[in-house]
Parts: C-alpha cells; sequence; structure tokens
DNA sequence: ATTATATTTGCACATTGATGCAATCGTACA
DNA sequence: TGTACGATTGCATCAATGTGCAAATATAAT
C-alpha cells in the first residue's frame, strides 16, 4: 500500500483486477446473463446448452466466476447448481463507486480543448 | 437482445465485457491508481515515471482507457493531460449494481450444502 | 458390480494481448 | 528552418488464455 492521497485511499482496496479481468470476458458475461434470464440456480449442462461453448470450457469459467465470489455453487448429487451471487457484486462495486465519488472532486479541473 | 426475464432486463445494457477487460489488468489499475494518487491531470511522461513500464506502454494503457471512458485527454501543446473520469465510472458501476439488485431476489433461492 | 450421466481435468492448438525498442509524428522554441 | 521534446506507432517477442476433444472422476441408477 503506497501513499496515497487521503481522499483516494479507499480505491486501491475495491479496484481489483481479478474481478475486472473474470467479467471482461464476453463468454462468461453470457454465462452471467444466462443465469440471470432464467429463474432459479443452474446444472453446468443446462447452461451450456444455452451458449455455442463446449461443456468443459463451460466448467471452466464457472469456476472462474466462482473464484472471484460472483457467482455461487452448490452440489447437488451428480449436478452442480450455479446461481448469480448478485448482492455481494453489488456491494462492491458500490463501494467502488463511493471510493471512486470520494477521490475525484480534486482531480477533476476543468475541460479544456478535447483531442 | 435476447427476451430476457424482465426484473434482469437491464442487465445487459450494463454488464459490458470491454470496460471490464480494460480494468481487468494490474497495469493500467496501476496507472488508475496513479493518477488518483496525484492532485491535477498528468503527462503521459510523467505517469510512465512512476511506473515500471515504458512510456509507449503507458501511452497505449491510456489510450485502452480512454477508449472505455475511464479516463479523460486533453492535449495541451505538445503533451497530453489525462485524468480520471470518476463520475462516469462511478454512475455506471452504480447503474449495474441496481440492476443486479433489481434481478437477484428471485434467482436467490435458499442456500445448500457448499462444495 | 456394472452402467449411465454430470462434471472436471489433461492436453494441444490458436488467438489475444502486454511489453520494449526503434522509428515516426506533432508541436514548441531558438 | 532546424532542433528538441513529448507522444504515438510499427514491429517482434513472449506470456496468458480461450477453446475443443478425449480421458478421468464422481455420483446415481439398475
Amino acid at each position: 500500500m503506497i501513499n496515497r492521497r487521503t481522499c483516494c485511499s479507499d480505491l486501491e482496496q475495491w479496484l481489483d483486477p481479478d474481478t475486472f479481468k473474470v467479467l471482461g470476458e464476453p463468454s462468461r458475461i453470457g454465462l452471467l446473463l444466462l443465469l440471470a434470464d432464467r429463474p432459479g440456480p443452474q446444472t453446468v449442462s443446462a447452461l451450456a446448452s444455452g451458449l455455442p461453448i463446449d461443456i468443459s470450457v463451460v466448467s471452466r469459467h464457472l469456476r472462474a466466476l466462482r473464484a472471484v465470489g460472483v457467482v455461487h455453487a452448490v452440489k447437488h448429487g451428480k449436478e452442480v447448481l450455479y446461481r448469480l451471487d448478485c448482492g455481494d457484486l453489488a456491494r462492491r462495486l458500490r463501494k467502488l463507486a463511493d471510493a471512486l465519488d470520494a477521490c475525484c472532486p480534486t482531480c477533476d479541473p476543468e475541460p479544456q480543448e478535447l483531442i
């Protein structure tokens, strides 16, 4: 942790590259949208059947999403049920938004001519 | 746009993989933190001198950050001044958080045994 | 036990992307 | 006009990663 301007001190804590890297993949976003689209938790196969990618790839993407806390997994017999962890992600996004707002005023000078 | 569950209809609009991909790179996060750390807009050279990467790489990263509206650039003579566009990013993050919260209730069943 | 089904993992391949160096471009100044 | 400086771009290289297929693993059913 470097000695950051006090008003921006929270920024580093919430600007997590790992989470963003996982969310920065179109296939994984497709998975999230599919999870949002369907009511109730979904199995790996069910999600794979709705996307143009192999089930093994879906499995890996879901693991990545789970590693950063964006989805939640529950084992149920031989299948694994996934659901969005909306609340946690939303909370982190708001924390980051708050940190940005707290940091902003002093580093936003008057705009000049645009490139 | 596919026919998404109405409570989740806003999600697709705010889950932008491009922005997340740009934010998912440690060097670029370092650049953002440096911009937050220093008062006032910064030149490419000034930012490069504070990071262990070549100035040409810094230039490219800043372009990427600008392409997704995370930083703002102003040309000033032969230098280019960059600053965080905190407000816009914070607004988009909150929109996404709202969309997630609106989507969540129906897809969050009771938790069962964890993996 | 054997079989069937759901998921994960090993492996190979192709693509993307980060990086540094050198050359080029743009602008200010002498 | 020429020189200096800041920024960008072309190019080559290397690492990371998304992807599919096949094999392995885990669990349920017969």
